[in-house]
Parts: C-alpha cells; sequence; structure tokens
DNA sequence: CCTGACTCGC
DNA sequence: ATGCGAGTCAGGG
C-alpha cells in the first residue's frame, strides 16, 4: 500500500489511467472467468490421434534410418546435420551460430536433393504434433474433462495476451493433420462453439492510424484488401488480379506492417530484390499515408523515447538511438509495428470486456472461453 | 536449470 | 537481414 499512491501517479502522469481503468482492471475478471471456465477436449478422439501418430513416426524412422544406413537421434540437430551435410554430402544452405542449420526453409531447399529430406520433414511434423499437441494436451486435461490455461497479461511487449500451460494460442489449424487436432476442441453437450475472428485487424488499425485515404476506402467499399492492393501495385483493374499477384499484394501488407526489408520480402515470396524493392515502393506510392505514417511513427518514438498505442500503451525504444545499423533498424521495426500490434490488442480486450458483459445479461449460459489474438471463442448453447 | 534450434499460432 | 508469443528437445552446467 506504500506503492499504490506512487503508482497511481505513475499512471496519471503517463495518460493511463483510462487504459488501466477501462481496459486492464476490468480484463483482470474476464480473464479470471476464462480460465475458470476451461475448454472441453474429446480425450478419446485425442488418444486415437496420438496412437496414429505413432505408428506413423515409427514407419518414418525405419525409412530414415535406411537412408541414413544406421540410427540416430533425429531431433538432434547436431546429429542431423552432420549425417545430411558430411556422411551424404548435402550441400549446406545456411549456418547457424552453433553449426549446420537443418530448419524448414533449409529442408525445403533441398528436398529434391535425396529422399531422405522428405522423410524428415514428415518427421518432424509428426513428432511435433505428437509431443506438443497430442500428449502435451493429454497431460493438461483435468478432472472435469476440460482444459484450463492461464493467460498471461504482463508478459508481452505490445499489449498481447499470452497463453501458457497449456498454450491455447498456437493450436494447429494451417495442415490439414494439424487441423485434426484443433477439431477436438468440443463444446460441452446442447452447446456450439462460436468462433468471431477480426477481419485484417491490424491493416485496418494501420488504415486508420496512418490516416491513409486510399486504404480506408479499401476497407470501407468492403473489397477484399490484398486484391485491391494488389490492383494498386500492378497497375491492374481489380478484376484482372492474378491469384499470383494476390499472394504477392498479401505478403507485402503482411511486411509493412512487420517493417520489412526489401530483402526479407524477396526472400519470403521468391523474387529478385529489385523487383521487391519496386514492389514495396509502388505500394507506398499508393498508400501516401502509410508512407509518412512509416517515417512519422519512427521520429516521434526516436524523439520521445518510446511508441504509444491508441489507448496510450507505451513501449519504450531506447535502440532508437543505437550506433550499430542493424540494433538501430530492429528498433526502428518495433516502433513501427507496435502502435498496430498494440493497438490491435488494445481493441480485443475492449471488445472481451463488452462481450462478457452482454452475455451475462442478455444470454447468460453463453460463456466466452478463449481469445486468440483476433478472435474469440465462445461457447454458447444451440439454438 | 539454462540456452539454442526448431515449430506451432496470430 | 519482417513483428509478438510458448513448448519440446538436445546438450551443457
Amino acid at each position: 500500500w506504500h506503492l499504490r499512491p506512487v503508482l497511481a501517479g505513475e499512471l496519471e502522469k503517463n495518460g493511463m489511467e483510462r487504459l488501466y481503468r477501462q481496459i486492464e482492471l476490468p480484463l483482470c475478471r474476464v480473464l479470471y472467468r476464462m480460465e475458470n471456465r476451461g475448454i472441453c477436449i474429446d480425450r478419446e478422439q485425442l488418444r486415437q490421434f496420438g496412437d496414429m501418430l505413432s505408428r506413423r513416426i515409427s514407419d518414418c524412422e525405419t525409412l530414415i534410418f535406411s537412408y541414413s544406413g544406421g540410427e540416430f537421434n533425429i531431433n538432434s540437430t547436431r546429429q542431423l546435420g552432420e549425417l545430411l551435410f558430411e556422411k551424404l554430402g548435402l550441400p549446406p544452405v545456411k549456418k547457424t551460430k552453433t553449426g549446420y542449420s537443418t530448419n524448414a526453409e533449409v529442408l525445403e531447399k533441398l528436398k529434391n536433393k535425396h529422399p531422405i529430406i522428405p522423410a524428415i520433414m514428415d518427421y518432424r511434423m509428426l513428432t511435433k504434433l505428437k509431443s506438443t499437441y497430442a500428449d502435451g494436451l493429454m497431460k493438461e486435461i483435468r478432472e472435469d474433462g476440460r482444459i484450463h490455461t492461464t493467460f498471461q497479461n504482463l508478459v508481452t511487449a505490445t499489449g498481447r495476451l499470452s497463453s501458457t500451460e497449456p498454450n491455447l494460442q498456437n493450436i494447429p489449424v494451417r495442415t490439414d493433420l494439424g487441423a485434426e487436432i484443433r477439431k477436438m476442441f468440443i463444446p460441452k453437450p446442447g452447446c456450439v462453439l462460436v468462433d468471431a475472428d477480426y477481419s485484417q485487424i491490424e491493416l485496418r488499425v494501420l488504415a486508420h492510424i496512418a490516416g491513409d485515404d486510399a486504404m480506408r476506402k479499401a476497407f470501407c467499399d468492403h473489397v477484399d484488401i490484398h486484391t485491391a492492393t494488389a490492383a494498386q501495385v500492378f497497375g491492374v483493374p481489380v478484376e484482372e488480379v492474378t491469384p499470383l499477384q494476390r499472394r504477392h499484394a498479401k505478403a507485402v501488407n503482411f511486411g509493412i506492417v512487420y517493417g520489412i526489408s526489401e530483402f526479407s520480402l524477396a526472400e519470403d515470396i521468391g523474387v529478385s530484390r529489385y523487383e521487391a524493392r519496386a514492389y514495396i515502393d509502388n505500394y507506398l506510392n499508393n498508400y501516401r499515408g502509410v508512407k509518412e505514417y512509416m517515417h512519422k511513427v519512427v521520429a516521434d518514438a526516436r524523439e520521445k523515447g518510446y511508441t504509444e498505442t491508441l489507448y496510450g500503451r507505451r513501449r519504450y525504444i531506447p535502440e532508437l538511438k543505437s550506433s550499430n545499423f542493424n540494433v538501430r533498424s530492429g528498433a526502428e521495426r518495433i516502433a513501427l509495428n507496435t502502435p498496430i500490434q498494440g493497438t490491435a490488442a488494445d481493441l480485443i480486450k475492449l471488445a472481451m470486456i463488452r462481450v462478457e458483459n452482454a452475455l451475462n445479461e442478455k444470454y447468460p449460459d453463453a460463456k466466452l472461453l478463449l481469445q486468440v489474438h483476433d478472435e474469440l471463442i465462445v461457447e454458447c448453447p444451440e439454438g
């Protein structure tokens, strides 16, 4: 209680009273309830899925060892690196500070050079699903048949939540096999799980805080933002945007939010550095507001020492004044990204408080269970 | 117990 | 040399 007046003064001085009183403090009770409610998972299906994975992993091991000419620990990147790049003589694509890199990107480039590579890629996917999800989630099922995560509200630099023991914010969804895990989360009898997610929240936040008319118009007109961006960047009518153009525009949109460089964008979508540079230049010439914002937000942060979100959440970034180019560049990307990611976090937290209260009042049997950065999962009575 | 490499999510 | 997290495993202390 000695700290209370001191901290209250700090809050007021920094203009964060509203953030605290209207968002963070009321959110605590919402998170407490969500954690207590937990979410139901189909234990029997999870067990069967784990058994299936075990069989496939075992087949995969046999195949890998037949190519390697002996057993070794496939999970050891050191042992795997020695096998691939010394014993089998494959060309090392990338190095880590301790040896050869064997990550997914490297394996992707080598997959046609030796039949052991696709087997290792399969092995990695299967063992990830088995250990982290099939076995990992099984251990977390409580007596009530539900999984109760812990939401951390004080660990991220941007204001997002994180989820631990288990992490329910990184349940697989992208691969077909991975998506099977997600399907095992089920509603309690008589209910359905409703998954409500924001569409492109970070780009909408960017359009708003950058005050970019072209991007705001695209959203107001309810057009697909990646298609609209492709039309702008490639100078073609919306109807003539090809799937490839849309994919590239999507990567640029994505990259802008993270403060991407032409190098990384080129790597990401497989075009030359010069093409990537041209994409970015074209993008910024069409979204002038975004271009101005990118410079302004970094300059502001350098001057004040911090960036802030729409609701005044701060992140101090002293590295903006670093004399080391890489350190400084990294800080500039943070200064650019934090207001976007952080404002999106502010908004969904506000939505959570309102959803929790509205449900309690109007639909008391419907329960908010999970938040995954831009989506809310609610357990609702059927009908 | 910690770090690094890797892979999962948004 | 694209932002924010967490869990698992190997390997070392």
